[in-house]
DNA sequence: TCTAATAGGATCATTTCAGTCCGATTAATC
DNA sequence: GATTAATCGGACTGAAATGATCCTATTAGA
């Protein structure tokens, strides 16, 4: 019942993307770097997210990533689930034939509605959002800026 | 990101309680055969609920589980989290010490209001609603009783 | 005492998770 | 065209969680 760390990776690196919204292409090991994360596997996180069309990669020298989509575009929600897949909360609802016993269907419908809930709260805030917050927060704590990193 | 086999297990045997509760006590097996579960491993998801206090458990002969409460004083959140723990959609509030970047920590927000979404939405519905809502639904789908099983 | 039950520790198979390795591919630059 | 710097993507691996099962011990009613 909790999100996997591919997904935490993934999130990081997508609100990195969104934090430096302004630069063209970053690379996979500046990002991997700044956000704390091995850099090999966020290879994996970013196909995934370029397969949901929420970063475009260029290859060869020179290359990175790149948000597909305008920042206030893209939901949080739509950048776990990329990675996670959609979100169910318990098993009954994503395989309905596991659950040919109608006995405890009435749980279902709470689960369901739970579900609902968190698709909602998570669909409802976008990357530019998370991203000003960031920003300010940042801002707020140390004088130097953010944008340095090794070397 | 979905409630585990054991937790699933769990609601079925407090359901089938709560939906029983005129009876005084009632074996393992009949609850694992009437709720479709393996019986040894509803053993040990029923050792979990006692110790959370929501079961109570006799041994020895003609021995059995019964609610520890009435059912309209056991909510579905204190089933579950008696068996998967208390409910953390990510690592970060969990475990505070492995978000010292506070990089993300924007993010975190969200992940605490969606968390205290669902569980206050699994702590507001109670057993005795479900089980009610569970015997109305029975009722109108067959015509023999529900309480028969393997002889 | 016998028997029917659960307790609970040990064990096991499978799956998932998290991550690494490495050759293939792509593309900019020399 | 060769070199070089990057990602791609499949294979692999170790560790942990999950979903059980087995077996002995214990409990308590008959």
């Amino acid at each position: 019942m909790r999100l996997t760390r591919a997904g935490e990776y993934a999130i990081r690196c997508v609100l990195y993307l969104a934090m430096h919204h302004d630069r063209e292409l970053i690379g996979r090991k500046e990002i991997a770097a700044a956000m704390d994360m091995p850099a090999q596997f966020l290879g994996k996180v970013a196909q995934q997210l370029a397969k949901a069309g929420i970063i475009s990669i260029r290859q060869g020298s020179q290359g990175g990533y790149e948000l597909a989509k305008r920042p206030q575009d893209i939901a949080l929600l739509a950048v776990i689930e990329a990675i996670d897949g959609e979100i169910f909360l318990n098993d009954c609802i994503h395989r309905p034939h596991s659950c040919d016993r109608q006995t405890i269907c009435s749980v279902h419908q709470i689960w369901d509605k739970a579900r609902r809930q968190l698709r909602n709260t998570l669909g409802g805030v976008t990357l530019a959002e998370l991203a000003a917050r960031e920003k300010r927060a940042c801002a707020g704590r140390s004088r130097e800026q953010p944008h340095a990193l090794q070397g």
